[in-house]
Parts: C-alpha cells; structure tokens; sequence
DNA sequence: GTAGGTTGCGTGCATATGCACGTATTTCGC
DNA sequence: GCGAAATACGTGCATATGCACGCAACCTAC
C-alpha cells in the first residue's frame, strides 16, 4: 500500500468482476438525475407531485382510471395523493358506485399546478438545452418504443 | 370556447390542459416498468440490492467511495446496505481512518451475487430479446450520453 | 499544539414504489 | 334472487430516494 496523508482511496474496485452494463442500473441512475433536476426547479413540489396534478382535472375521476393512466401501481397512487389531499389541493367525491373514489384538483389545487405549470416548462426547457435541443426528441422516441415493448404485465390490479 | 350541453362528453381528460411530454415522467415510468421487469425474474432480490451486489467486493471499501461509483445519494447507500447486513452478506470493517466505514462482501454475500448474477444474465437476454438485440446498445448508448451531459450537482457529501 | 475548516457518516422527515392480503360493492350466471 | 366472480380500494411490510441537520474524526494553518 502506498503511504497517503489523508484520503480516501479512489482506486480498485475490489477483487471481483466489474460489473456488467445493466439496462436497469443505468436508467434508474437517469431518473435520480432527472428528478434532482426537476425538483431543483420546481420548489415545493416533487416530480411526482406535479405530474400527479397535472394528470388530474377539475372532472372527477376514479383512482384505478389514474393509476392506468400514469401506468402506476394503484396502491402507490393512494399514497403518492395523500399529501394533496392533505393541502388541500385534490378533493374526493363520491359516485355512483360506492367502490369508486373519484378525484378532482381544488381551485387551490388549479392555481398550484397553475404556478407549477410555469416552473415545470422552465426546467423542460433547462433541460433540453442541457442535453441539446435535437437529442431530446430521439431520447424521447426511444424510451416511448421501450414502453411500448415492455408490457406492463398487469397482476390483478390496476 | 364553445358552450357544450352536459352529456355531450363522454372521455374528456377533465377540463384542462392535457399533461405536456416530460421527459422526468417519462423516464421514471420506463425506470418502473424496467425495474419490475428485472424483480420478476430474480426471485429474492431486489435489482437495487443486486446492483449494491455487484458493486460490492472483497475488498473493502468505504461507503463514500461505493456511493460515487453508484452515484447515489450517501444516505440512501447506507439505508440500502441495511438488509444485505441483516443478511449476513455485507460485513463492515473498521480502518485506519476512524470516520470510514469500509464494507466488503462476506462469503455468503459472494455465493448469493453468483446466484443472482446469473438470474440477472437471463433478465438482461430477455430484456434485450424483448426490446431488440440492436435497439438496446442504441438506447444505452443515449442514456449514457443523457447522463454524460447532466452533471450531478453534487451539494455537499458524496 | 490548537482553532477552525473539511470529510465521512447517521438520523429524522417526507415522499416513492409495489406486492400480498383483506374488505366492500357490483355484476353476472343461472 | 342469489351465490360466485369481478372490480375498486386500503393497509402492512419492505425497500428506495434525497434533503437538512448534527456529530465525530481528520487535516491544515498558525
């Protein structure tokens, strides 16, 4: 070992084999990236947050119909809508089937998203520049054909 | 805007704008839907886990070095790390440096990343098979540019 | 040598993610 | 009608994610 004052080594990876590129590993190293970059411009909301407002509207419509529609696990979705309906931002209503419980934004919630709406078109915008105006079409094509490839293979819910 | 008698509607995304193609969306729900793909067909681990795994070895290392590799935040790593030293398949050790926690691979933790190593080999043909052998080295190839050209922003640790 | 900045780390808080399981309602087959 | 299958949903559990804050050990300048 060579001697070193303070540090910390940068080196070896440690006896065993590199390892391989994983289509996994890397895309969810992305959208860590991704999101730090949203949320860094969009204070006091989460990515998550926002994209739930904007996939949400004045009608109210039922959770499973959400959950299909952002392609997220239902139970997620119950959870990920607490915080709005917590600031007041969503509002449930009840139907007509007593099974459904149907969502909608709050005036609040449409001045939030409003506001949101500014800040979220600032950073897509930040972010295109970053990554070059032409390459973020292409990117797009390739992750929404990897969608479409990889079915969602539905459990039971959703 | 037209004045519409109600009932007219019958889809309608409810009264707003329909959500704008976010690339942060986007890359989280194909990060969803990839990842789930991989835990279906590695029973026991998660890809998180198997990707900590694979970066691990037997030589220790300290935990701000593993979470650059990784390019994770610090704090998570440590939370991550947690089950794999439940398991018995992480060991920590103590160094020179009394503020480093240097962690490597036990036996048991080399035999379980073997195992799982070749579940992730069948995930990863399927993946591809499932994709497009010749699309997924393309799709690599921008996602790697994508987080060539977004710089972390490192704010304080890691 | 010691003060003060630096570095490595853990924890609390808040959200994100999805599976297994259980519950309530509705619809369907007969 | 009525019991079974289908549908919509919540909760418990386990992990994933990162920021703010605070602590301890280390290093550097003086």
């Amino acid at each position: 070992m060579p001697r070193r004052a303070a540090g910390l080594r940068r080196e070896a990876p440690a006896a065993s084999v590199p390892p391989l590129p994983c289509t996994g590993a890397t895309i969810r190293r992305l959208a860590r990236r991704i999101t730090s970059f949203y949320e860094s411009r969009m204070p006091g909301l989460r990515l998550g947050q926002y994209s739930l407002l904007a996939h949400l509207g004045t009608e109210p419509q039922p959770l499973c119909a959400l959950s299909r529609r952002l392609e997220m696990d239902r139970t997620t979705l119950t959870r990920n809508l607490k915080p709005l309906l917590a600031a007041g931002w969503v509002r449930e209503t009840a139907g007509a089937d007593a099974r459904l419980r149907l969502v909608a934004l709050t005036p609040a919630g449409r001045r939030v998203r409003e506001r949101a709406r500014t800040h979220w078109k600032t950073a897509q915008a930040e972010l295109e520049e970053t990554l070059g105006r032409d390459f973020v079409p292409v990117l797009h094509a390739h992750l929404d054909a990897a969608l479409a490839r990889l079915k969602p293979a539905l459990p039971d819910d959703n």
